[in-house]
RNA sequence: GCUCCUUUCGUCUAGAGGCCCAGGACAUAGCCCUCUCAAGGCUGUAACACGGGUUCGAAUCCCGUAAGGAGCGCCA
């Protein structure tokens, strides 16, 4: 915690499930603390009672540690700092920083949409801005229970220089007077996100784009307060396909989708690491590297597309880099749960790198242990080119030779005179009823000799 | 409506006045390798939103326009 490293945090409220967007920001806060050697916080932001859940938080942690980001020191849930929020709070009422406002959300709602209709911006008019001590007697006395605003000076403005977009300017006159204590006694997120940051000695905050117009309200409150707000980079959003926010609507997924999809959390951070920041780094790389290649000045402006195509692309790297153990791990769901531990091992090591998500060794796993499906219009072709004869020979070779498949294809070979493609597609296609797959040999040895001969017995006498 | 952000190949991006008739990665196409697929190697197709300025010179600066996005919440 010495003051000169940097800080950073996530800080994510329990309102739902971490998808994409939220990921990234986690991650980019992360690399940066490790590049610099500093401290990456994890602050959960609880403060709406009605929509926080613990499941989530939980959630929010599980995620977090399977993306290979842990936090450092104790997590801080807003929930439990009334306190503290309290004793700044009152510091602001004696300074006559912020004020009692006694309207209510309908009137509120009202106003806002007449200064919509009429075309002005929709912000707090100041009804209560200048109430005396019996006019807010009355208010109090018709039941109403206030709220606390933060008074925002007029004239003037709030400047101050953003990591990612530089320079950014704002007028005081043209922020509305926004609350920073609810109703019911709570702190706003206004107040008690910056107020935390303070405390907590955070140097950096990259956080989203949708933040940035309300960061002068931050500062604001953190002047008020005389404390030191953090260093604010804001991260553009990342779209759909077509630009627009990303949403289920488009078939964003939650990162627990994906990862139960079989996604790699190494493909993730690798693809993530990409999306709004610019690299020389084009390997699949582990999270000490990217954070070693990490650098805030290369983060861009515009919004990122979200294109799971490329996402594909470092999943099938992160999934060629799986050890076979690793590999078996992986794709286990999806094996037989009857399968001794050696068949399952030979299949992850024949497989895996023909895999793209683990739901994909469901074919394999029916040809290797199971039932070969029906071959297809091409496939049948395939094997009526080749002929009887040529089946019948590949049979007793296996029958001779058992699962050495050097000297199971050198005896057809000799026996046909085929070699090649010409030997090979048709001999693939019988075994595995496709012309694409993992190499042969390792996948005869574990579909076994019987099956493999019964496969080609049936080509030689039922083929014309 | 007001304020703010953004706009380079299909995608992610490099580019901070001449080094750019725009570079890289992925995707894609072709070739090589190969029993297939993948991997690998080589080659190719492909972009400065539009319109005005400023300048000897603009992707880069200025002004408009268009398009997308955010904020203006007792949500975070």
């Amino acid at each position: 915690m010495s003051p000169t490293g940097t800080t950073t945090r996530f800080a994510p409220s329990p309102t739902g499930e971490l998808h994409l967007g939220n990921a990234r920001t986690a991650l980019f806060n992360w690399l940066l603390a490790r590049r610099d050697g500093g401290r990456f916080l994890l602050r959960i932001e609880d403060t709406d009672a009605e929509r926080s859940k613990p499941e989530f938080t939980q959630q929010l942690m599980e995620d977090l540690q399977w993306l290979g980001l842990p936090w450092d020191g104790e997590i801080v849930a807003q929930s439990q700092r009334g306190p503290v929020y309290r004793e700044a709070l009152d510091k602001l009422e004696r300074a006559g920083r912020v004020y009692p406002c006694y309207c209510t959300p309908l009137e509120i709602e009202v106003s806002r949409k007449s200064q919509l209709t009429s075309g002005r911006p929709p912000r707090y008019v100041g009804t209560c801005r200048n109430l005396n001590d019996s006019e807010r007697a009355a208010k109090l006395a018709e039941g109403r229970k206030p709220t606390l605003r933060f008074k925002v000076p007029d004239g003037g403005r709030v400047e101050f220089v953003d990591l990612v977009h530089g320079e950014q300017r704002f007028e005081c006159n043209d922020i509305g007077d926004f609350i920073v204590q609810r109703a019911d006694g709570s702190a706003a997120f206004f107040f008690s996100n910056v107020l935390d940051d303070a405390l907590s000695g955070v140097t950096t905050v990259l956080r989203g784009e949708d933040h940035l117009s309300n960061t002068p309200r931050q500062l604001l409150i953190a002047m008020a307060l005389e404390l030191k707000a953090p260093t604010y980079g804001h991260l553009s959003l990342i779209t759909s396909a077509d630009g627009s926010p990303l949403s289920k609507r488009h078939g964003a997924k939650s990162l627990r989708q994906l990862r139960e999809q079989g996604y790699l959390p190494k493909a993730l951070v690798n693809h993530l690491f990409r999306l709004g920041h610019s690299s020389d780094l084009h390997d699949l790389l582990d999270l000490q590297k990217l954070a070693v290649g990490f650098n805030p000045a290369h983060l861009v402006r515009s919004p990122a597309r979200f294109d799971p195509v490329q996402l594909e692309v470092w999943q099938r790297r992160a999934v060629h880099a799986l050890s076979s153990d690793e590999a078996l791990d992986w794709m286990r769901p999806h094996l037989p749960n009857t399968l001794d531990a050696a068949s399952a091992s030979a299949f992850a090591a024949a497989l895996h790198q023909n895999l793209l998500l683990p739901s994909d060794a469901a074919y394999w796993v029916q040809v290797v242990f199971g039932e070969l499906p029906e071959h297809d219009a091409e496939g049948m072709e395939l094997i009526n080119v080749a002929g009887p004869a040529f089946f019948e020979a590949a049979a007793a070779a296996i029958r001779t030779h058992g699962i050495d498949w050097k000297a199971v294809t050198t005896a057809i070979r000799e026996q046909t005179g085929r070699k090649g493609p010409e030997l090979f597609k048709p001999l693939r296609q019988a075994l595995t009823g496709r012309r694409d797959g993992p190499e042969l040999a390792p996948l005869l040895k574990i579909m076994t000799a019987a099956r493999a001969i019964a496969r080609l017995e049936r080509l030689s006498s039922a083929a014309p």
